[in-house]
DNA sequence: ATCGGTGTATTAAGCGATTAATACATATTT
DNA sequence: AAATATGTATTAATCGCTTAATACACCGAT
């Protein structure tokens, strides 16, 4: 567990891509258990309200499972952690390909960019 | 002059952005002029002091020159010109790429994505 | 039953950034 | 020279959002 925070976006959103991030990797599998809320604002040196905001966006998309005096989950259903990964993707190649094409690169152009970039790259994970 | 905004970023932002798409796509070439402050203001119903922000920060980046009582123009320097379109296309990929990778996305599947996504493309020029 | 841990809700504080108001100096034009 | 339009600077207001403080209800273990 350790993130390296920007000042630039939000806590908890930060919290959130990280969560996600690791759950689209397979990191976080089905069912496996994370943190508490005060316990995660522990480790990452930030209010628990903070933890709790970035659960609590989770929740809503269906990402994590909260049962009663249980720790919170990572859902099971495979369904949602597949369309997780489908809609980081699409997002990225949304916005990927609106950008390119504002500017008018074409599609072979871009596509070498990309391969390029891809292997040369300064592997961040 | 049309500019669509989101209430998601700064208006001056998006102005920016617009200015720097056209210049890219040539729409606005070298040595052209541009509106006004003010009379940018009217046509967007922006504030004045909002264009002039917008139009700062493009000054600051070298993309337009400003004479003492003429009409602020897009830079000559052609190095610049081609400077803006690189880097907005560095930008593109760079994020593009960093996002793929961190959810362990092929390269081959990543290629795909963007031709199919690209072909089929809504054009939003 | 008491204590410590959990998730949750409500409310307030704080902060940063954007936008707006206003004024000033200059230049061109009538 | 008066009027109008320009770019610019300074300051203030506004606004939204994030973060924090606090309290509550629940449960399990001691």
């Amino acid at each position: 567990m350790n993130i390296q925070f920007n000042n630039r976006d939000p806590v908890y959103v930060q919290v959130v891509r990280y969560f996600k991030n690791q759950i689209a990797k397979g990191f976080l599998e089905p069912g496996q258990a994370i943190p508490s809320r005060r316990e995660l604002a522990n480790q990452l040196k930030i209010n628990p309200n903070t933890a709790q905001r970035a659960y609590k966006e989770m929740e809503e998309e269906g990402l994590i499972k909260t049962e009663k005096n249980q720790p919170s989950r990572v859902t099971s259903d495979e369904n949602v952690l597949q369309d997780l990964r489908d809609e980081l993707i699409v997002q990225a190649v949304s916005e990927f390909v609106s950008s390119v094409k504002s500017i008018n690169v074409s599609l072979d152009e871009a596509l070498n960019l990309v391969k390029q970039k891809y292997e040369k790259g300064d592997s961040d994970d």
